[in-house]
RNA sequence: GCCGGCGUAGCUCAGUUGGUAGAGCAACUGACUUGUAAUCAGUAGGUCCCGCGUUCGAUUCGUGGUGCCGGCACCA
């Protein structure tokens, strides 16, 4: 007799050994058809699996993520499937479920096209239609390195002998196609109905430079049409979204090809920046920070001394002036510790907070740099804290806080904390690493906020904890990061006097909140799609005339709001008013104000906004309060729209 | 850096099976003086990314470079 439990805590009963696919079809049978997979106390199975023994059961389908990701792997074998079919020379790598679908690398003799990705989809819709049954078996190692070199598998063969462990092996077998694999899979190839290859692209084998090359098909796969379309809708979102459109269509800045990787920032662009660096200069002085400024082009020795040049002289702009080698400064810390390290310090002079928007210059390698992104000369909200190992804990408690309330007034509510702790690699003794991890971890324990821990993930110079924030379309953006080093200051002799009067290292903490000024306004593009709040609008109000008679009124408007203090604008082209209306909220200008004769003689305007709300007719007092008001709400409250235009 | 693709007017993009190019929008000029998402007409605008080669002739073909795009790798 064996008894099965149901996750809803009901129970069948069978005579004896049954399968996966058996119980299903004893539920019911639209389950029995749906069923891509088992799970027997908590582990994954296919629906062939045998039951033996009383256990706890859910059928897995389409609509559980777990089955979601089997329908994905299978899809991915289909795949390789397909591909072996039409290309029996090509051979194959690997192929994982990823986020949002599956990719399959192959090794073939030339590139394939987007033909080929078109013949292949074909093929493998050939092969779903077809309801071939994906059959488990098992394989001694030998026996499946011996079998995989046969086929001229040599990647294959290759990742068998390097998977430790005696036991056998699970393969999966599908028409004529075998594959080396955990599973579980879908029964048969017909459960596979939506999905859609992507795109081709290049990928080291084994995710290692110094190896071959393969090609890597991506490809998605859902549970039905309907979510594979909304998928679909959601990428074209995310283009409509790109930073990169939005920055041109805004004519917030442009890149040329004389200065790659490096921002060329128009007036508008520049004015959301300086806005930005603004907001960050203001906490930087509430929160006790200095406000410092260091050099560009700072000798070479610097670099040598500090460890960068050893690491990253390729990653450097070097100069030579006058027989004497410069880097344009990668980074700040060591500059800082500079500035530290003029005048003797006391235990009474810490925390010490250096902050500077520093101007950073790093040779990217070519194929990494992607829009404001990822940049060759960027700014960072940088800042340096000088203290004691005993204030360590207090410092990242309050810099928590910090980043919190920033990204909330960025208008981002959903941030995801990282500890990352000792790398095997590190300097500083046990005792160091072990009361910093413990500070961090209690700043992070004292925020009540969940926090996930990254174990080995640290830096060789100390623990960190890194903040990323999930955007509107729930993409995670690192930002933020608080880093423990126990190394630099020593390497640059930076000193205080403590209370024994005895000369100290004093811990360093790099900090960041935006990270890269370049990146973050990016973010906020996107976030936004350009629709920035009206805080941070590089114009905040646009006025329009209707007829000439208007114009000085007009003008009149645009002063006095920008003596209160308002990026304001006029309009005062002869051109219909909805077609300025229509210019200026394409533009995403968060408030339109239109007078006509009316508004001028009763010295009032009417108001409206970028989505079409009308606001009615103001005066111009209570249209500065009502703006105000709106600005003073910061992004909080505020959605940005998806209207498209 | 690596694999693949691409580079044509300010922008979005056609096009030339090798005979130096076109549209829409923008710009400019004129008319219209307009009431909440595109008024009409006209004008001007190009080293077809750069170098070299093949050719009578190259924007088109080949090659080297450069930049961008999609990934991979990298990211102090």
């Amino acid at each position: 007799m064996l008894n099965l439990t149901l996750p809803d805590g009901s129970q069948r009963s069978f005579a004896g050994p049954t399968t996966v696919a058996e119980l299903a079809a004893d539920i019911g049978p639209g389950l029995a058809k749906a069923a891509l997979a088992g799970c027997v106390n908590d582990k994954l199975v296919d629906t062939s699996f045998v039951i033996s023994e009383n256990a706890s059961v859910a059928i897995i389908t389409a609509k559980d993520k777990e089955g979601l990701e089997v329908l994905r792997h299978s899809c991915a074998h289909l795949l390789a499937n397909a591909v072996k079919n039409l290309f029996p020379t090509a051979q194959v790598a690997i192929g994982p479920v990823i986020e949002n679908g599956f990719y399959y690398d192959f090794a073939f003799e030339r590139p394939f096209t987007p033909e080929d990705l078109i013949n292949i989809e074909s093929e493998m819709e050939r092969l779903s239609n077809a309801n071939i049954k994906i059959e488990r078996s098992i394989l001694a190692r030998t026996k499946a390195i011996a079998l995989f070199k046969k086929m001229g598998e040599d990647y294959k063969a290759e990742i068998i002998e390097s998977i430790p462990g005696e036991e056998p092996l699970s393969f999966y077998q599908q028409g004529d196609f075998v594959d080396l694999c955990r599973g579980p899979h879908v029964p048969s190839t017909g459960h596979i109905k939506s999905f859609k290859l992507m795109s081709v692209a290049g990928a080291y084998w084994r995710g290692d430079s110094n190896n071959a090359m393969l090609q890597r098909i991506y490809g998605t796969a859902f549970s039905d049409k309907k979510s594979l379309q909304s998928y679909l809708t959601l990428l074209e979102e995310a283009e409509r979204r790109d930073h990169r459109k939005i920055g041109k269509k805004l004519d917030l800045f442009h890149f040329q090809e004389e200065a790659p990787g490096m921002t060329f920032w128009h007036p508008k662009g520049w004015r959301l920046y300086q806005i930005i660096k603004r907001y960050m200069q203001e906490l930087f002085i509430a929160n006790g920070y200095d406000e410092i400024n260091t050099p560009q082009v700072v000798d070479y020795s610097l670099w040598q001394r500090s460890g960068h040049a050893d690491k990253f002289s390729e990653q450097m702009f070097s100069v030579e002036s006058d027989n004497r080698m410069y880097a344009i400064k990668p980074m700040n810390c060591p500059c800082h510790i500079q500035v530290f390290n003029q005048g003797l310090k006391s235990y009474r002079d810490l925390p010490i907070r250096l902050a500077e928007f520093g101007s950073c210059h790093r040779y990217e390698p070519s194929g990494s740099m992607h829009g404001l992104m990822r940049v060759r000369s960027f700014t960072q909200d940088d800042a340096h804290i000088f203290c004691t190992e005993e204030q360590i804990q207090e410092e990242v408690s309050h810099f928590i806080d910090l980043v919190y309330s920033v990204y909330t007034d960025f208008g981002f509510d959903d941030v995801i904390l990282r500890l990352s702790t000792r790398p095997e690699k590190r300097v500083g003794s046990d005792e160091v690493w072990d009361q910093a991890e413990q500070a961090l971890r209690q700043a992070l324990d004292r925020t009540g906020r969940h926090w996930q821990l990254l174990p080995g993930e640290g830096a060789f110079y100390g623990p960190k904890i890194e903040f990323a924030l999930k955007d509107c379309m729930g993409r995670e953006q690192q930002c933020g990061t608080i880093q423990v080093d126990f190394s630099m200051p020593a390497r640059l002799g930076a000193q205080y006097v403590a209370e024994d009067n005895t000369r100290r290292v004093p811990v360093m903490l790099h900090r960041a909140i935006f990270g890269s000024l370049e990146r973050f306004i990016g973010i906020l593009i996107e976030h936004f799609e350009g629709a920035f709040p009206s805080w941070l609008a590089p114009v905040q109000v646009m006025v329009l005339n209707i007829t000439d008679k208007q114009a000085e009124y007009c003008q009149d408007v645009v002063k006095s709001l920008k003596n209160n203090g308002f990026r304001a604008d006029v309009d005062l082209r002869n051109e219909k008013i909805g077609f300025k209306i229509r210019e200026h909220t394409i533009q995403r200008i968060p408030f339109l104000l239109v007078a006509g004769d009316k508004e001028r003689e009763a010295e009032t305007v009417a108001v409206r906004d970028r989505y079409g709300k009308d606001y009615g007719v103001m005066t111009l007092e209570q249209f500065s309060s009502f703006l105000s008001e709106d600005i003073a709400k910061l992004a909080r409250g505020h959605s940005s729209s998806t209207q498209s235009v």
